[in-house]
DNA sequence: GTCTATACGACGATAGAC
DNA sequence: GTCTATCGTCGTATAGAC
């Protein structure tokens, strides 16, 4: 899983093509098959399916410890600096929502945003502000991580995403 | 040419194939290969400096005029609008950047987002800051637009770009 | 400069042996 | 559950007529 993982986010859909998944995985084609009966988009639906479930458990999960709000948000940020490895590695919701991703697969694509965001933003109130200011700070926060990752890809310079983990903290509170 | 932009835009290197290229820009593959010699690389090179191009000169090109320096800043902001119509087209930097985009494209793809950064900085340090600190503001202020691009895309929730819009002048001043 | 026709490899997907 | 072998289609690219 781990290695599909790594494909998709790296290549988008239509980049990842069998050949690379069965390299990456090390299982033949019509293994992979076997474990996704559909094909390629049963594999795109599992990929993103798992990821968002990682990313729940192992970043956003800290957002419900009983540290102190900052720690918790601190912490989030160091989750996801280990995440996109320090900004060097693409985010699959970028990647994968490039052209047009099978219907199933958008939908999961924009729950997981919007789960991320949610979550965000539930720090945010917990600092003290309403629904809609809160939400705002989630968005932009995760806008912020988003463009880094762009252009990070892009330049290769990671400064962006270093400053909008650092920022993260006063971004929420 | 417009098409042309429009299918890369869009669907990304891997997605953009000669089938779309062909009946986008309603010639037929020959035609195509006619004008561009070596194939959908030529075309993608040609497509990234064409709106490199126009991004220098119907949207870069306001922050040189006489008017008083915030209105620059807000006409690049109106059109950014335009170019992105209002947050709802992804942009080509970051479609084209997904996957291994051949080595002269990624340069150019670096090279436009380098531009774009060093424009909107150069009116930074017009604000009074220094090297550095403009830097940083021009980078966040694409940052900010990029990834509320992505979040566009993924979401349909167009209010985070509408933001990076109006925050421009207060990111860069 | 545009077209029809076609080459040929890579693509996603399947059959059937073990 | 994994494999080898293969299918039909779509991918990029080219040849050659007009």
């Amino acid at each position: 899983m781990d290695r599909l993982i790594d494909v998709f986010r790296r290549e988008g859909f239509e980049g990842a093509s069998l050949a690379r998944l069965q390299d990456a995985s090390g299982l033949k084609r019509s293994s992979l098959y076997h474990r996704f009966p559909e094909g390629k988009n049963d594999m795109a639906r599992a990929v993103v399916a798992e990821v968002t479930n990682r990313f729940g458990t192992r970043i956003l999960a800290a957002a419900g410890t009983d540290s102190p709000l900052e720690d918790r948000i601190t912490e989030i940020g160091q989750n996801l600096v280990g995440f996109y490895d320090d900004g060097q590695l693409p985010c699959l919701l970028d990647s994968m929502s490039i052209g047009q991703p099978a219907e199933d697969v958008a939908e999961l694509l924009d729950q997981a945003t919007t789960a991320w965001i949610n979550a965000l933003a539930g720090l945010s109130r917990e600092a003290g502000h309403n629904r809609r200011e809160a939400q705002i700070r989630a968005t932009d926060a995760v806008v912020a991580i988003q463009g880094a990752l762009v252009l990070a890809r892009i330049t290769g310079d990671r400064s962006a995403f270093e400053r909008a983990i650092t920022a993260l903290p006063e971004r929420l509170l």
